[in-house]
DNA sequence: AATGAATGAGACTTCATTCAT
DNA sequence: GATGAATGAAGTCTCATTCAT
């Protein structure tokens, strides 16, 4: 990378760490550009020149946040040694990142819905880094095509994620009970990984 | 009540539904009037007949909602024997309430700022009945002042609760967890009560 | 004059009284039906079925009192000999009338100007019997047309106090100089009757 | 002043301009943001990046005009030899240019209320430079503090400029009858000099 | 690269006016 | 006759976004 880019790039970081500090203290509707220019020490539409719009700040806050917490994440179960607990603890600990990385933000559903589309880009991109990473783990206990078979693993997950989020009505906060989920997860997990060994 | 004046009444509460809805759904900054006017099937400044601004149509949503949590609260409570577990319970539950009444409305520290005033009158109003309520279950326990005993221990409770509000950082959601203070809570009942028994 | 309809025109007064005190105190634009209705003691709505709307109460209020200066004023005059003088009186204290019924009631020219039109109707009808009062008291003095005097006479009053109330800038409140208008007053009708007089 | 700063403020000049044209031609309440922004050429929203709300567009322009007023007032009396007369005449002029400054605006007694807090500030300031030149027209005449017999002149022609001032119900225009003040005022303040003189 | 300046859209709120009862 | 109820228009204010410098 050439200095200059290399420097923007820096500055990029810089305000999304101001970024996330005030996401995560207003939420993303009552969060202004003034606010997140006067922690970066930037004119509000000095902001422009490195994000095209505060909904690309707040996606790019987001994946980062979430990058870094599926790194911690993966760190975490690196040292469990029967891949299915790895597996399920990695679900399990999975549920608790949305709590903290989305859930501080206090994302009205509202304001979800029309982040949405782009939502689902980053959400793709970064899963298949996890998929990667889950059919890594799943690749000495199945046969046959282990990638198929972590996408199924997330997809399970994410339908019972939803299905909490929805019920729990309104703001995609930690009001949302995942001590339910948590015990469908497990026992779907575990069902599912029994199955894939049984063949 | 005069014909009319139920009329009102009711709409009133029509309105408070509505309110609810959409509070719930989009959190207080973000829902708009005319979000409410549109599930109530009124127009914007119609409202105003019936509410004298926003901040007031909120209050009510709220002051009904905690109302019917309160008494959903002490039905749930009713038929525990032990008294000193029949007021943790009641301490212990009463905490999920503010997950669901006010954490659901994902109101911004900052919103709340504005709003607190108003809010102080409104809690004041509804602890004297909860301590009148409390105050009769300790009746049976202890001697001298039980409404005095039961104020003591809501003071112990909010505080708890506060802690936890304020450390969980930015929004009054479930955010906060509460995990922690449900022992503390616990704990501190328990030895409160058995200091008022020693008496 | 049938009971009903006397009734009505009692109430219409009724009315009248209750906007002049209100009107007097906040002015024209400030001042709201509310305000009205909650001095006579009708709902807002009912003020409807007296008059058409809130300009035509305003109208009444500023026609009644107009009459009631008026009478007042000629009252005043009646007693003076030297009809120079009577007539001179007349125009000077007839400033004054403007200050009190008019002036008091803060009429931005903005708000003026949109009821211009409906003045100019109001105005007439009365300038045509103070154009005969004057002209009564003319008879005595000047041969010919006295009617015609008189209204020139008038006109003249008028253009000079237009004149004031424009180079006053904005409201046609007492904030207009007539000092000088009066001198010039003063000095044009004695002039002129000097004029009828040589004829 | 930076190049910046300096076209700032010289824009902040332009807005008071239109804002003194439209406040006198309208009123205070009358006047609205759209009326400032025509006549100034810019977007309503625009006067928000100058001045904080319409109330501080008001004080400002109240208080530069109140300013060049009263340095037209002491060019005035710069001249007058005598100091009593000199002082006098100082407090009666300055009875008119409440009827130009504020009159004009025809703020009505209830937009008065609420603006009063801030129009106190404003005042102490101003009274402050007034009450020092005073001071100094009175050093030749009196020994003793000269600025605290300043305040004291002051003080009754402020009183009973708001005794005008109520007494005329409902306005603050011109509306109030200065001429009875104006003789009150002649007479305490030769009194008072008197008394000065006589120590 | 950075920002001062400007603006349209949309929020809350008020009020004259209408209409069914 | 009287009024409760409803509403459109307009006013103040905020904020994301753009643009010239």
């Amino acid at each position: 990378m050439p200095r200059k880019a290399e420097d923007k790039e820096e500055k990029r970081n810089v305000i999304l760490n101001g970024a996330l500090e005030v996401f995560t203290r207003y939420g993303y509707d009552k969060t202004t550009l003034d606010d997140i220019g006067k922690v970066v020490g930037l004119n509000k539409a000095s902001l422009y020149y490195y994000y095209k719009n505060k909904e690309e700040i707040f996606l790019a806050t987001v994946l980062r946040e979430s990058q870094r917490e599926i790194a911690l994440l993966q760190e975490k179960v690196k040292d469990i040694e029967d891949v299915s607990e790895k597996i399920i603890t990695y679900f399990i600990e999975r549920l608790q990142y949305y709590r903290q990385v989305l859930g501080l933000m206090s994302l009205s559903t509202e304001s979800l819905r029309s982040l949405q589309p782009v939502f689902d880009n980053l959400y793709r991109e970064m899963q298949q880094k996890e998929v990667s990473y889950i059919a890594g783990c799943l690749a000495t206990l199945v046969q046959g095509d282990s990638h198929k078979a972590a996408g199924m693993l997330f997809a399970m997950a994410d339908a019972l994620k939803h299905k909490a989020v929805l019920e729990s009505g309104a703001v995609l906060s930690a009001g949302a009970d995942f001590s339910e989920v948590e015990q469908h997860l497990r026992y779907l997990i575990g069902l599912h990984l029994k199955g894939l060994q049984a063949n």
